[in-house]
DNA sequence: ATGGTAGCAAAGCTA
């Protein structure tokens, strides 16, 4: 079973390349993230002949996430467990084939101690809260995306960012993400790869950061034990980055048996 | 410290 995430800016901009990647790659779960549109808007058309059904929550130009998947997708939620409905369309989970699935944009934060701050380290918390919730019924369980945060040292193209406020990589964020893989969840492309190296999964549109390779990896697929047991490989797609007119983000993929 | 680019949507916000 080949699951996949991938923030990709617009799914309308993008609408012809992630048909191609579905065509090619036949992931049989694709996460998205930043579809920019609302959930009527999603051009569920356009992917008719792949046979994905489609689980979609969106809002008006920002934010947005969906879950396409081979098998039918069953109990979908948008909200965390016991918490009121976030205005920002961030979260979406469901049941498909055998185990729970989950697709996640994390705000990004802008700058370390603004209020678009504090809001990402509230939202990693309420997360946090959810995921314990859902470890405890000790269902296989995965959630990939887009979390905005780079855990570990070498995660980043320069490691002095580590050192620094620069968002992504600050304490206070890395914590956040931290308490949520220490409740028991595996970061799978580094169960793979324990070096992390050549593993970035965005770079900024911006001062050519493809071209030099100034990445960071800042979108993971987490999974539950019983999840982590079945994982077989792990990997990043870097290919789609290189298009015309590319997402600034590149898919992440893994295996499960 | 600033600006470098992209998408949405129609000027500025978010990333």
């Amino acid at each position: 079973m080949l699951i996949a995430t991938w923030n990709v800016n617009s799914i309308q901009a993008r609408l012809e390349q992630v048909h191609a990647w579905l065509k090619e790659v036949q992931p049989d779960v694709l996460l998205l993230q930043e579809l920019k549109c609302m959930t009527e808007a999603f051009p569920q058309e356009a992917f008719d002949d792949l046979n994905y059904n489609m689980a979609v929550h969106g809002q008006k130009t920002y934010n947005g996430v969906a879950i396409l998947s081979k098998t039918p997708i069953e109990d979908v939620v948008t909200t965390f467990a016991g918490q009121e409905e976030d205005p920002q369309a961030r979260y979406i989970e469901g049941f498909t084939g055998n185990l729970r699935l989950a697709s996640v944009y994390v705000p990004n934060g802008q700058e370390v101690g603004s209020d678009k701050f504090e809001y990402k380290l509230g939202f990693l918390k309420n997360l946090k809260n959810h995921l314990q919730d859902i470890f405890y019924q000790e269902t296989p369980f995965a959630i990939g995306g887009d979390f905005n945060v780079a855990p570990f040292d070498g995660d980043a193209y320069d490691p002095r960012f580590f050192k620094s406020n620069h968002i992504l990589c600050s304490l206070p964020e890395r914590k956040a993400l931290r308490e949520i893989l220490n409740l028991g969840y595996g970061d799978a492309l580094r169960m793979i790869h324990p070096k992390l190296e050549n593993l970035f999964t965005w770079w900024d549109y911006r001062a050519a950061s493809f071209q030099n390779d100034h990445g960071f990896r800042i979108d993971h697929i987490l999974l539950s034990g019983h999840a982590m047991d079945r994982l077989e490989d792990a990997f990043v797609d870097k290919n789609p980055r290189s298009n015309e007119r590319p997402s600034d983000h590149t898919p992440v993929c893994i295996k499960l048996r």
